[in-house]
DNA sequence: TCTCTATCTGATCATTGCTCAGATCAAAAT
DNA sequence: ATTTTGATCTGAGCAATGATCAGATAGAGA
């Protein structure tokens, strides 16, 4: 919540990396990944155009870090989903709904979390994020599921609610609040199997 | 299937767009998007750097077409895999499958038809041919639905398996045997509804 | 105080998208 | 048959980008 406050104050920046992180995230939210430039980063950071290179290597090495830092909000919001929602449906439909916020309020991040020719799956930090967030979610699942279902029918529902939120937020398919009544269809459907 | 042939005879080199647009897709099936270039595309088409630029106005422009191109297939797919089968919601399931089977053998147009920054969406014909594959797909799915579902309902399930198809390939969370299962059951709970 | 090392600068290089004047050619008009 | 017209393509040029590298700077430890 608070800014770490070190803009500028000697040759050394203080926190650079974390600044980089911050600044790529609003310049992605801005003016989305066609127009995103290392450069320009470096520009509103108030240092060389070279300085970005040296910590994370390449544009994908930024771009991973800032989706990286995306995953880590993502849980969050999806924990504070989980712990204000008793009931486990209602859960995965807040966890699903919590997706979708961080897409309208946090853009910047969502442009590039499950874009996988842009970021380094392989970066330790970002694989341990991503899995945790899937992790979660797929454990509220197995909450929410009859005891009836078993561990790969609880998969099959985890990655196609996972799979499906991610669609109808980049393909624009539904309004904000088209959202809320289509999750709940999808949910219930899907947790309650074939007929 | 036959090709147009001509390759150079002239100076004006017969059917540019067509060879444009061909060479494009191989180029982005080779190296995906992030190493996509103009340049590349007109270099392998034996053609001056400039010329893309002269039919299509920009990059934009040649993905669009590219894209457009690639739902024109889907729905060819889509219609093949709907007159192979007789039972209604086998359709569905054949439908879906044609879209992952195009993303793994055509991979080029895949990459860009959903991939709303990088075309111009207003272009007629690009829209005409998106809209009319997702319309056949909304069309088998009102066949495979109970009598019972409304038209909002329909348009739900539609939508939600036309997004979870999306999500499953880019996210790349199944591989291409696990599809079918998947889809099954996820057409079956859809259509079943909540219990 | 001196040394060491991470951090940051400034410049360079190859590549890209885009633009524009002009060359080339096919087809219509005369 | 000749001229004109207009679309197609060329070649050069421009601004911007990602990447790299030697060197400047300063904080941290000896």
């Amino acid at each position: 919540m608070q800014d770490p406050a070190p803009q500028r104050d000697s040759y050394h920046h203080g926190n650079l990396p974390q600044v980089l992180v911050r600044e790529g995230a609003k310049l992605l939210a801005e003016r989305g990944m066609g127009q995103f430039s290392m450069r320009e980063v470096a520009r509103r950071a108030g240092v060389a155009v070279a300085a970005p290179s040296h910590h994370f290597g390449n544009a994908k090495g930024l771009l991973t870090a800032i989706a990286a830092d995306g995953f880590a909000r993502l849980a969050q919001r999806q924990a504070k989903a989980a712990a204000a929602n008793p009931d486990p449906r209602d859960q995965v439909i807040a966890m699903c709904r919590a997706y979708i916020d961080l897409c309208v309020e946090e853009p910047g991040p969502a442009l590039v979390m499950f874009r996988l020719e842009l970021v380094d799956g392989s970066d330790p930090q970002f694989q341990d994020r991503a899995v945790h967030s899937f992790e979660q979610f797929s454990r509220a699942v197995a909450h929410a599921s009859p005891p009836s279902a078993d561990r790969s029918q609880i998969d099959q529902i985890a990655k196609t609610l996972w799979s499906m939120m991610h669609g109808l937020q980049v393909l624009r398919m539904i309004t904000d609040d088209e959202a809320e009544g289509l999750i709940r269809f999808a949910v219930g459907a899907l947790l309650a199997g074939p007929s």
